[in-house]
DNA sequence: TATGAATGAGTGTTCATTCAT
DNA sequence: AATGAATGAACACTCATTCAT
């Protein structure tokens, strides 16, 4: 098992670095355009413009170029993210991390959510593990010297960042498929959902 | 389109009646046991103790018969969803809705999840169409007279429901598969997070 | 793992029964003429004039199929052996034992061979265990009442039956091989071998 | 035919030689540990420290390396034994014959006996042609003055030499894969069949 | 001469669906 | 109406071999 979803050769030449990149983006895009239904792996040959051979020289599987898909797209969200939960007042934070998750959901919002729900299967999260966790950015936010005194509590803590994670992403996904546009609206209603739920 | 995902014939006979219940079973028991993975036609009829053939002259298509297991399932938890949006009051109602949800949820949490995510699918999406409308209770529940006055507006009321009913699925979805087991916390925490929505 | 290897269904019908002797039968022929590279189970269910779907009903995996062809033409072999085995004199149970290895593997050298050598595989010899032992008839020949005293002795009789068998199996192997038709004299030359063996 | 399996270029500069070198003891490592399983071009060039570019500088085609492979393990071999059947008296030399031969064979069993089962392809054989016959050698030993008299005639001395080179090879083959190491007893037990087919 | 990125035909296997019995 | 044998397109993945750098 070891390294089975781990990439399998670093690229060395500049034309693997550009190959690597193509095919990951070529996922990105079947993915976005053709749905999981169409994300297979010659699908995704053919699109970059590689052979499937090729392919598996850089991922010794299709769950690790899944993963890799997913952590390159993340690793933007969560560059954002950990930006924002870096502001010294929580309510600050929040609402610059609710900000860049509408942001960066609304961008390629069919991506995102296929993501999302590649991201539940059990061997994918087994091999992420805790690499990107927005849960932890999240529990650092709450845990600022203005948080609300109710959350001191670790345990407490760590049940709200995990409701508030679960409503912020929810909430972003549901809008981006939707196909709605209005990056503020939509970081209003999460911002009200989200204090409401620390406010109660 | 024609009907290539209702049912291929309405159940006449006492006999048929009991063979369609027993394949909806056995469909629900193989997606709760072996998930998404082992949903395949071959595997129900098999548990269901009937041929392959059986199945496809009850159901035209794999499709259709996932689209009637949603339908089944959601059948149970709307008729109680309804019930509790039929109380006089908006409070009273949403909490008897969020009970609901929960008690629901948390009795075949994986079922319940593999279902939500079969029902993302844009064919089941289009051919399920209006059925078993949630965001249609809560539609109504907001148009209660007691209710919140800014509500009034049909637009703001249509966000407002679709957006409740997106964090009450997510928190109930995330709970059930976390393991969680404690209806009551939960549903305080979903009740948490609606009235703060509201309130904001 | 459990029964990775043991066949998928018993055959029930009538066609079922005649579909999995055509694909056995395909194997063995591809295998003779082709030899182990052209041993793949799309050219032997092409042979068979079946589907590739159809030997999978049969056949859990290509293992599965070779290890039923191997068994298969054991199974003719070891019943002649055996009944060789049976007679009660040693020299004459040996007699018969040779004759009947000649015989068969002569009748379809490749096949023989080719399976001896796929019988080699650790998966297919842990799967096999211990049916149709030819190594266990020969234990019973050697320990007639009127066999060589020196081979009273079990650890001398089990070296003895495993060295008797290789040089068996190798000369018909190589006979097949080269050509040869002549059964009688093979069967006086690996006798030679055999009783020469015993006699030093 | 052309030299589809003949070594690309002699190796000219001491360079070339002992990178061929490295080739070839890299592909007997990777066969011994990992089988003919993993014999493959690839990885015997990573473990050579080659590319596989270089590795196809020096053999035209995997089948030349294995041809490769397969003289240079028997030049070994065939080097001592060559020496044996050098011995004046021909029991001398049969004995000092399998000596060498089971000394070679349990040194390295795995290599051995893989290779054995390459030789046995078509391809190989046809390429290989009379090089390092063993069989020859058992000809010359056979045809020694004091030689049994009824191998004066050539054709019986053949199919003699043929019988015995059979023996000697799948005893020792398979002692040594039993993970036999006694090789005094080995020697022993090939002789006692060697000698006991010579005397019937 | 050496490198290693790229190729793509080939292989084992699955599963929704059909249709003769 | 029920059966289950049969189908074959589709997919993940391998590996010998080539060739631009």
């Amino acid at each position: 098992m070891s390294d089975a979803l781990s990439p399998r050769k670093a690229p060395r030449q500049r034309r693997s670095a550009h190959t690597v990149e193509a095919i990951l983006e070529a996922a990105a895009l079947v993915l976005e355009e053709e749905g999981l239904d169409g994300f297979n792996t010659n699908a995704i040959a053919r699109r970059a413009g590689a052979s499937i051979g090729t392919l598996y020289q850089y991922f010794p599987s299709k769950d690790a170029l899944t993963l890799a898909l997913l952590l390159r797209e993340e690793a933007k969200a969560h560059a954002q993210a950990a930006a924002a939960a870096a502001l010294p007042s929580w309510r600050d934070a929040l609402s610059a991390f609710i900000d860049a998750a509408a942001r960066q959901q609304l961008t390629r919002p069919n991506l995102a959510r296929l993501l999302d729900q590649e991201e539940e299967r059990p061997d994918i999260r087994a091999a992420k593990d805790g690499a990107h966790s927005f849960a932890d950015l999240l529990l650092i936010l709450l845990d600022k010297p203005d948080a609300p005194a109710d959350l001191r509590d670790p345990a407490r803590r760590a049940v709200a960042a995990a409701d508030l994670l679960t409503i912020i992403r929810a909430m972003v996904d549901a809008a981006g498929q939707r196909g709605e546009t209005d990056v503020p609206d939509l970081a209003r209603r999460v911002h009200a959902a989200a204090l409401g739920y620390l406010a109660a």
